[in-house]
DNA sequence: TCTCGTTATGTCTGGTTAGGCATAACTAGC
DNA sequence: GCTAGTTATGCCTAACCAGACATAACGAGA
């Protein structure tokens, strides 16, 4: 038995503002410098990569990612300031929340059985 | 913005053991000696409320209610001895774990705001 | 032996949601 | 002006999962 959890930031009306996956996708485009080959490497299509930074945009009321569309390479997209910032606070946020929950978790079920 | 969280306990794979649905489910079951009338408390059908149960019982490894069909009174389900104590286990875990995310949300995003 | 409200369980469907398909638009370099 | 690789977006579908429907069985009391 363990235990799990996620943990997310939402609006009021229970649309999803951040999660997990959204945080995997922005640090590889932070790598590859472009939504295409980070949707790629994430294994899912351009198209819901795309779908999920825009909701997110939307949601925070700033820019994630600051794109390019043309040009020899085609484009790209690399994160904004404000992306960034947003990014690491929500990482410290999870990694605590995360170890918090584990040690309650271990607390109360010291032998992981119910 | 604020934080959501689902915290659960989960088998290696993957499978709900508990979370906070059946354990509403349960309690309504203490208080009124019956799967069918909690299930009618909690808006949802006698077959998904003894469904819930009983996935939880075969991944948990013990009986969490007691149940008899028929007499007058049709029969019943009250809590067993193993149940009432796992039930309280669970619901300490879930307030501490509850109170250390939202305690470390504040923190980190102080206003509120991204 | 009939009744009544419950437990017990197989089966089916509908709604939600994630993601894919298809297509348009963009632009620096050749 | 053609190319190529990307961004941008509407639309559609498939898979999953929760829950409803239907039905059988149960048994103390009248």
């Amino acid at each position: 038995m363990r235990v799990k959890s996620k943990i997310w930031l939402e609006t009021e009306d229970q649309k999803i503002i951040f999660s997990d996956g959204r945080r995997d996708l922005l640090r590889a485009i932070e790598e590859l410098g472009s939504i295409h080959r980070a949707a790629q490497q994430m294994g899912m299509s351009y198209r819901a990569a795309w779908g999920k930074i825009k909701a997110s945009e939307e949601r925070l009321g700033f820019h994630l990612v600051a794109t390019s569309a043309g040009g020899p390479r085609g484009g790209g997209a690399v994160l904004t300031e404000e992306g960034r910032s947003f990014l690491d606070k929500y990482e410290k946020f999870k990694a605590e929340a995360n170890t918090a929950v584990d040690a309650l978790f271990r607390s109360h079920f010291p032998d992981g059985r119910p």
